[in-house]
DNA sequence: GGTATTGATCATGAACAAGTGATATTTGAA
DNA sequence: TTCAAATATCACTTGTTCATGATCAATACC
């Protein structure tokens, strides 16, 4: 469904919004937590500085914060630049035009569902993943 | 969504299924429908013989037929050797293990919605989707 | 100012998917 | 029996993702 390096810029940006007092968190721990090489999941945080996501700070005690409020940051956002999703205009079986007018074979029964996915990453915040708990790290 | 190769199994499949009277659909008219080389669907079209959803016959007039009625080929047998769809128990986040007893941070929004994308490849079947109609080849 | 800490960047390789071209093998029909 | 049509298979190129290691650059703190 989704890229690895997307799913390692979700469990990140959930594990930097959880950080107490919203205090940075620095690569070389989230690199830990997660259980991968810490220059691989660099580029990675410093995407998601440019997505407008992240903030980070060089320097002793540096590390990454959130850039806005958890309840204003959506799946989508993060997981954007790294994959892209089955949107509404999505075909499954590939077609270069598909949509009501000229649908494909399975249109008619696959765009439930796929609307159905466009609206759990549109509409589902960091702040509701932090609320709900759950695990994030290697265990 | 699916990969490539599997988009074009389906589409295949489905081509193969409309054939007036069940003949033999030659690989290179399948490829050419389809827009793609034709050694290179040759192969995805082997595949699906080993899967016991297409069979072949060689030599003039020669080509694939379904091996089984349309209405028991689910769709999720023809993706499956080409594309691992998410599953019940696929993790979004990418984690090894994520269920009910120890979920991730997105199990209780996420499930839902795996479900109802693993219900649609499960239960949809070729003869649904030529029933219904719709585009498969270039235009 | 120097230095340790930290993020940013560069270079590289393994693994895999996608696409291309050539050849071998089977088989029906003239 | 011979030929042509069709599937089956091999070898190769290209591009992308994933991952690793080494190095550069910025910054707080002493």
């Amino acid at each position: 469904m989704l890229s690895r390096t997307a799913e390692y810029a979700l469990r990140a940006v959930l594990l930097v919004a959880r950080e107490p007092g919203g205090s940075p968190v620095g690569a070389a721990r989230l690199a830990e937590a997660l259980d991968i090489p810490r220059n691989y999941l660099s580029k990675t945080l410093h995407q998601l500085g440019r997505s407008g996501i992240l903030t980070s700070s060089r320097g002793k005690a540096g590390g990454f914060q959130l850039a806005r409020p958890a309840e204003e940051v959506t799946l989508i956002e993060i997981v954007t630049p790294f994959d892209n999703l089955p949107s509404k205009r999505y075909c499954l079986l590939g077609r270069t035009v598909c949509n009501d007018q000229t649908p494909c074979a399975a249109h008619a029964r696959w765009k439930g569902v796929a609307e159905r996915i466009g609206e759990f990453f549109r509409e589902t915040t960091v702040a509701d993943l932090v609320r709900d708990g759950g695990r994030l790290g290697r265990l």
